[in-house]
RNA sequence: AGGGAGUUAGCUCAGUUGGUAGAGCGCCACCCUUACAAGGUGGAUGUCGCAGGUUCGAAUCCUGUACUCCCUACCA
């Protein structure tokens, strides 16, 4: 065998494994299958992205599930992708353009797009190449692209398929629009930030001169396209104005005074000008009573011809000059400081305007109906349960969905104008001729579609829909959906409806909602504040496994988790702590002989020492918990069960208990501690397989015993195990609880009392029972070892002064652990010691004899806990009183 | 404004049917004991945000309250 390096090099292991389980196509789903089908489609990334925390925790969680259920016996299938990003990928090309001082309207669309497409080929294989770096074992042959040809299709077959159902409309009405963009966003794309910003109160005298009325508005610049003014019907200080008309101020126009219920009477000044096209609810009071619609923008956020000697100006430029001529004008009466929310553009920043402009949209009232209900009915099932909630409120509240943009990277919309006859001609093949008058001229729809309506269709647009394929038949609905509660709506929702309406059956049974990863402040992390870490760095720095457990360790059902550098850290120490143990339970095991499946028939389970009997029941607590969690998704749980196994069961006790035997000669006890050995790391790294693939992988190859690949192993539960775990019994768990407790009771009288670790010293272990005597005897030489001892003896206790004193009271043994002190150590330390156990004890038996004398505590409290009760105050006390004795001897 | 979440050891957080408070990191002491110093052994550390209530018994259930955070919808 080779010599194995102390320190465990993730790099050079990672890459080999990787590169390995690729070849071998150990990540492939079968279209057909005995075996019951598990799948998950990936949340599509942004293709010319990179991976960031995010990315890395929710595919994380997915490849642990993935992996966990193809050792569980499962055909799986997890379907990767990657999103064609609409805005963001536009934009970065743009960028990447005006370096070279070119714009995109200069290009023309089909040269532009064509860049986009350079530049996607280019870098999208970039996050695909980081997500092998964490290991994920998605099923590559079936990477996904969403402006694939296949994926294209089932596009548009929904587009037409839902304006044919007239689910899909154009119209024009009030949308956001980012001048930034200069296109519409969807409601989901506005991020509200507050600003701090000024009332202006503004005078608009009536027109029969008889006064004026004073409105108060945060945006004097829309007065330009103001149609009315509303004041509160019963507000007595205006309603008899209601039905004049006021000079609109700088304007030659007039307009009229309505009343409208909605008006605040306490808000300003009680008066509200109506700007129905750049104002969602002036937009809606216009609609209902009937007033014009005046656009005073342009496209780019710049005031339109409409608007006199300001046309051209900004929106910022256009307020400065508003304000400044009326208060030349004696029209302006004060401003007042006013803090607001204020609609920003999620991806250019810039300030959302409200614009009236032609768009299409899908009707979403009827599509959310049975969204809806999957949810209510349990069909679906979200994880944490609280998301439930809003999920279900937000289809309450939903609105129609702006699906065009104003791009060219995207799905552009199957749409053509016929140049004669004027209609729409609506596609799913690029048409010859007007479906309705056959002229041959037609234009084609300028916008593309919003990158979510692509992703909405995933589940099944992946799977060859709108073709039958055998994919769809085994895998959807998928088994889970996994992702952040960011994109419930945007996406979650979007995918509910869409498989229901084309599907007929939902995308998913259950969502699983993750936290978001948050900087060690708790903030957003994000590229601008330089607070991301980039995971690929990490990964080069400690390791895909360490940042895999570290994430996964840190994940509290749906909580947002801070990531914490040392604490992964102390991962990258665990996975060095298992490359240890294996290193040394590999050469423990150079000679190991193979058994036969006949010769471990044979094999006896009174051959087995106590220690392996009591590892193996440990493993099997420990399968039993991870099955546990792993079925309720309680991820980090799981994580930490098999953190305390390897470490703290295995590696603290277990490999220093079979030292002795396995350097001694080769007998039977040293057969069967090599057996025990060999199953138990076995075990360790099947179990620890999904969490950390690599390594698992890496020291399964070296097992003596082992098939293929430790991924196409079987997952260890206490079913799969049950031949094994018979081997294991409680009593022997039981035995050793007492012997650790002894070892830990001698090096704690140690380590308080200083006693050089060099120092072999003599024990007297005095049992008071002939069980406790009997296990004593029996591990003596253990406890020697491990503790340090020189002599030991069982027995009695002859003489107790000058000696130091550990009662120990454990499974109804006892046992007094006694060291003799004499010209070691000050017997004064000593004495402190046992005063500070002895007040321990007594502040317990205090608070326990209190409750035990409490008559309706005895009445009331179930009989287990009122004798559990009586057992402990007796071990308290006999406890107490071996001490009491020992520090009388002492002093 | 409405909804949700959080408040537990110096730090980051566990604690799922209410029964004597846990982990990791950090800290202190001792140790290069031939798997591992990215290690070992031992130790210290909490009126579980505050105030009530239910209960024999509350970190855990209920009510109120303070602070923090998130989401949703608004104020012209």
């Amino acid at each position: 065998m080779t010599k194995l390096s102390d320190r465990y090099s993730p790099q050079e292991v990672e890459k080999r494994i990787y590169a390995w389980w690729t070849e071998n196509n150990y990540f492939s789903g079968a279209d057909k299958s005995t075996l019951p089908p598990f799948s998950i489609i990936l949340p599509p990334p942004n293709v010319t992205g990179s991976l960031h925390l995010g990315h890395a925790l929710d595919h994380t969680i997915q490849d642990v599930l993935v992996r966990w259920k193809r050792m569980s016996g499962f055909n799986v299938l997890w379907l990767p992708g990657t999103d064609h990003a609409g805005i963001a990928t536009q934009s970065v090309v743009e960028k990447d353009l005006k370096k070279k001082n070119l714009f995109r309207t200069q290009l023309g669309r089909d040269q532009f797009v064509e860049k986009v497409w350079e530049w996607k080929n280019q870098y999208g294989d970039h996050i695909v190449e980081q997500m092998k770096r964490l290991g994920e074992s998605c099923d590559w042959n079936r990477l996904c692209f969403t402006l694939d040809e296949g994926v294209s299709k089932a596009v548009r077959k929904v587009f037409v398929s839902l304006y044919e159902k007239g689910q899909i409309y154009r119209g024009k009405k009030l949308i956001n629009w980012s001048p930034g963009l200069e296109s519409a966003i969807s409601d989901l794309e506005v991020e509200y930030i507050e600003v701090k910003g000024q009332l202006y109160y503004i005078k608009y005298p009536l027109e029969d001169g008889s006064g004026e009325l004073t409105v108060a508005t945060t945006r004097p610049e829309t007065l330009l396209g103001d149609v009315a003014v509303a004041v509160h019907p019963e507000d007595e200080r205006y309603a008899s104005w209601i039905g004049k008309n006021v000079h609109l101020p700088l304007t030659q126009r007039k307009i009229p005074v309505i009343g409208d219920e909605s008006v605040d009477r306490e808000f300003g000044s009680g008066v509200v000008k109506i700007t129905p096209a750049h104002d969602f609810n002036d937009y809606n009071l216009g609609l209902k009573h009937q007033l014009p619609q005046i656009n005073i923008l342009n496209k780019n956020g710049t005031l339109n011809d409409s608007c006199g000697v300001y046309t051209g100006l900004s929106v910022v430029e256009a307020r400065k000059r508003l304000v400044s001529d009326l208060e030349q004008q004696n029209l302006l009466i004060k401003t007042e400081p006013h803090t607001h929310q204020v609609g920003h553009c999620s991806r250019s920043g810039w300030v959302v305007e409200p614009l009236l402009s032609e768009q299409w949209f899908v009707r979403m009232k009827e599509l959310a109906g049975p969204a809806q209900r999957v949810v209510e009915s349990g069909t679906i099932t979200f994880e944490p349960e609280s998301w439930t909630k809003t999920y279900l409120h937000w289809m309450e509240i939903i609105q129609d969905w702006c699906i065009s943009r104003q791009l060219w990277w995207g799905h552009r919309i199957p749409a053509w104008t016929c140049l004669k006859c004027l209609k729409l001609t609506i596609a799913e093949e690029d048409p010859k001729r007007c479906q309705h008058c056959a002229h041959e001229e037609l234009q084609q729809d300028e916008d593309v579609l919003d990158t979510w309506f692509s992703s909405a269709l995933w589940p099944f647009s992946t799977m060859g829909w709108p073709e039958e394929t055998e994919t769809q038949k085994t895998f959807y609905p998928t088994s889970v959906l996994v992702t952040g509660h960011d994109i419930i709506f945007f996406w979650v929702a979007r995918m509910i409806m869409m498989g229901l309406e084309f599907k007929k059956d939902v995308p998913f049974r259950k969502v699983y909602i993750h936290g978001l990863i948050r900087d060690a402040n708790g903030k957003k992390m994000s590229k601008s504040s330089g607070t991301a870490l980039d995971p690929v760095k990490l990964i080069d720095e400690v390791g895909a496994d360490a940042l895999r457990f570290t994430l996964i360790s840190q994940l509290a059902a749906g909580r947002d988790l801070k990531f914490s550098l040392p604490r992964l850290e102390g991962y990258r120490n665990f996975m060095n702590k298992i490359w240890n143990a294996a290193r040394f339970s590999l050469q423990a095991l150079n000679d190991f002989k193979v058994m036969t499946p006949e010769e471990e028939a044979q094999l006896n389970k009174n051959n087995l020492s106590t220690h392996d009997k009591w590892i193996l029941f440990k493993l099997g607590v420990c399968e039993k918990e991870v099955e546990f969690y792993l079925n309720q998704f309680r991820f980090s749980e799981s994580a930490q069960s098999i953190y305390e196994f390897v470490w703290h069961q295995f590696c603290d006790w277990y490999l220093e208990l079979i030292k002795p035997s396995l350097q001694g000669p080769q007998n039977s006890e040293r057969v069967m501690s090599q057996w025990v050995l060999a199953q138990v790391l076995n075990r360790v790294v099947r179990l620890l397989h999904p969490f950390a693939p690599f390594i698992s992988e890496e020291i399964y190859q070296m097992l003596p015993v082992k098939s293929k690949a430790c991924i196409l192993e079987v997952y260890p539960t206490v079913r799969t195990d049950r031949s094994l775990l018979a081997f294991g019994d409680e009593a022997s768990a039981q035995t050793m609880d007492i012997v650790v407790a002894v070892i830990t009771a001698i090096r704690n009288i140690r380590g308080e009392n200083r006693i050089k670790p060099g120092l072999k010293i003599t024990v007297r272990l005095s049992p008071s029972d002939d069980k406790s005597q009997k296990i004593l005897g029996a591990n003596k030489a253990i406890i020697m070892r491990l503790a340090g001892l020189d002599h030991c003896e069982v027995g009695p206790a002859a003489s107790l002064s000058k000696c130091a004193l550990s009662p120990i009271r454990l499974h109804s043994s006892a046992v007094d652990v006694i060291v003799p002190l004499e010209g070691l150590v000050d017997l004064k330390i000593e004495v402190q010691r046992i005063h500070k156990n002895l007040e321990k004890l007594k502040r317990d038996f205090v608070t326990l004899e209190q409750r035990l004398q409490d008559k309706s505590f005895l009445k009331q409290a179930p009989e287990e806990v009122v004798r559990q009760g009586h057992e402990q105050l007796i071990t308290l006390k006999s406890q107490m009183s071996t001490l009491e004795e020992a520090a009388r001897r002492l002093s």
